[in-house]
RNA sequence: GGUCCUAUGGUCAAGCGGUCAAGACACCGCCCUUUCACGGCGGUAACCCGGGUUCGAUUCCCGGUAGGAUCACCA
């Protein structure tokens, strides 16, 4: 077979050469130890938390050592792109304060084009060269010959796919595929797998005894297959059956799978390390062989582990599933008004088991300070704990100043609950507005033990909702030890005593002396010793009053409350139960 | 089914041949307290099973079991 003759007739408009293409992108300048890493996501318009957790390790592995992160399109796939898919992409990482340094819809950029759609001339330029070579041919088989070669695979139990004696495009003749191309017959083009039995002139054949291939992973001799040893920057050494399958680097349509792309873009656009999710472990011989075929080095594999969660139905560990779990879509987050800086922060704490440790170390120190290890990642499947996010969510909240925080709820109320707008920013109601916000935010927040009240803008604003009198609603009844003509006997006395500039200590004073004018022990303690000598004590009196002001028994600290809302609102409301 | 990964309390996890097996979240109790939160103190709770190797295994090896991943002209 003349296989320089086989490649024109594929080929016939490719007329570079793969040492010109590479001339195009010559190794990236950067410092010593900087990391090349990339995202590489498909444009379904769709981000799930998964892509964020990977996008933060290369993020954070590129930054970290002065290198670049910069975005790929892999819409190879033209079935699932999606309008304006990129954009969704970018601006919802761009809200985690995850930023390319180049790429796809970015100035710049010496590497490009960065969507891989717009690379074909690219990888043919190097499918031409392997065919040239030997190491591919073109296949064409059909839909239906496959569907059999499968069916007599599993009938004879052998693992399936197109390999050996199955491969039967392989040592088709020139003038056989000449005319199958000549007939309008559509192919594929597919590599020609050396196999992973043992091959003396190839690999090592004394037993243990290991050898490099020349894209640097290695491989070793197991029962009479030819295993390959990679090392993952996140497992260790993994080892697996060397790719023995004849795989398809070129679709029908003239573009690459996602295995070729893979192998050509990250090798040209020099990422040194490659971080994807573990679903991809799998098909590490395939790249190795594949990078092994044109000659690139290996980048460094980081697989990361499997997002689980607890499956309701049964019980067990299963991965997130964006049909069935509304968690693991970003918008989830946002529109429950998580703030990144929190989600960040709790993907940090599943992403390197130190990170906790460190952060309470450093309770102030910014998150660019950690030091992010692959070696410090789990490589089992971390379950995602609501729980835990909320907990990281308070205490990231707490360090935000009031002033931002009300300033992000208002944009998340923009975005989700525009009803809610108006009131954020005072076009409601002159007195409301983002100083009236603030200051509810700042709430007990000061001093030794800062309440840790705020977890996400959801759920702030039905913890602070009475403050504004639309959402001002009358939540719980009296506590029991109080009856309703004592009830309105307290409301009644508070009023006429009420005077809006008492400090903290007059107020309460006060009400302690209501309490006691109608029965009510002056101090809980007592109440407990004797219960028999009092009607209640001083907590259920001022509860009267909390509920009064707040419609709820349980908030923070009612004068600081009143002092927020001010005299004129904190009298109607008593007001208004004693009409 | 083949192959690969994983296996410490409910969850996330330290551990890397000798520990009364850390810590965090959740949960429970007590204290603080006019409620709630915060905070403090304390508590319940774990090395999947079976073989080895070893003076000694949670830790190393083998087997089993369980969970997960993957077997496309999708990425």
């Amino acid at each position: 077979m003349d296989y320089e003759k086989l490649a024109e007739l594929l080929f016939p408009h490719i007329d570079k050469t793969p040492e010109e293409i590479e001339a195009m992108y010559p190794p990236r300048e950067l410092p010593e130890g900087a990391k090349v890493t990339r995202l590489g996501p498909s444009p379904t318009g769709f981000i799930h938390l998964g892509n964020l957790y990977g996008a933060f390790v290369d993020e954070r592995l590129a930054h970290q050592s002065g290198g670049t992160f910069y975005l790929r399109i892999e819409d190879t796939d033209d079935k699932r792109y999606v309008e304006g898919a990129v954009e969704t992409i970018t601006s919802a990482l761009k809200f985690f304060d995850i930023n390319f340094d180049e790429g796809a819809e970015m100035e710049g950029g010496a590497y490009g084009p960065y969507y891989q759609s717009q690379r074909g001339e690219i990888y043919q330029t190097f499918v031409k060269d392997l065919v040239k070579r030997g190491q591919a041919y073109p296949c064409f088989l059909t839909e239906e010959e496959l569907a059999e070669i499968r069916a007599e695979q599993e009938a004879a139990k052998v693992t399936t796919g197109i390999y050996g004696e199955y491969a039967r495009c392989r040592d088709l003749t020139y003038e056989e595929i000449e005319a199958n191309i000549a007939a309008g017959k559509p192919y594929v083009i597919r590599i020609k797998s050396k196999g992973n039995q043992v091959d003396p002139a190839h690999c090592c054949h004394e037993s243990g005894a290991a050898c490099t291939t020349r894209s640097g992973a290695k491989c070793v001799n197991h029962d009479g297959t030819m295993y390959i040893h990679v090392n993952d920057a996140i497992r260790g050494e993994v080892a697996m059956p060397a790719n023995d399958q004849d795989v398809i680097i070129l679709k029908a349509t003239g573009i690459p799978t996602y295995h070729f792309a893979h192998v050509v873009d990250d090798h040209l656009m020099r990422t040194t390390h490659v971080v994807r999710g573990e679903e991809w472990l799998m098909s590490l011989p395939i790249h190795v062989e594949l990078f092994d075929k044109c000659g690139f080095p290996l980048p460094t594999y980081c697989h990361t582990a499997v997002l689980m969660k607890i499956d309701e139905e049964t019980g067990g560990k299963r991965k997130l599933s964006k049909r069935k779990d509304p968690e693991l879509s970003l918008d989830y987050y946002r529109n429950e008004g998580y703030h990144p800086q929190a989600v960040k922060e709790y993907l940090l704490t599943i992403l390197n088991s130190n990170f906790e440790e460190w952060r309470m170390a450093n309770p102030d120190a910014s998150i660019d300070e950690f030091e992010f290890t692959t070696e410090k990642m789990s490589s089992g499947g971390a379950l995602f704990d609501l729980d835990k996010l909320n907990d990281v969510s308070k205490d990231v909240l707490l360090k935000i100043p009031a002033a931002e925080l009300a300033e992000f709820m208002a944009g998340w109320a923009a975005e989700f609950r525009p009803e809610l707008a108006p009131l954020f920013d005072g076009s409601a109601d002159a007195s409301y507005g983002p100083e009236y916000l603030a200051k509810i935010l700042d709430l007990g927040r000061d001093g030794k033990k800062p309440r840790k009240d705020l977890i996400y803008a959801k759920q702030i604003f039905e913890f602070i909702r009475y403050f504004y009198d639309d959402y001002f609603v009358i939540e719980e009844p009296v506590p029991e030890e109080v009856s309703d003509e004592d009830a309105r006997e307290i409301l009644q006395r508070y009023l006429d005593s009420y005077d809006h500039s008492d400090d903290q200590s007059q107020w309460f004073d006060k009400i302690r002396a209501i309490a006691v004018d109608l029965g009510y022990a002056a101090k809980p303690k007592d109440f407990k010793k004797h219960p028999e000598d009092y009607k209640g004590h001083v907590g259920h009196v001022s509860t009267v009053i909390r509920l009064a002001v707040m419609g709820r028994t349980q908030s923070p600290d009612v004068w600081e409350i009143q002092q927020i809302l001010g005299e004129e609102r904190t009298r109607a409301r008593i007001e208004a139960l004693l009409i």
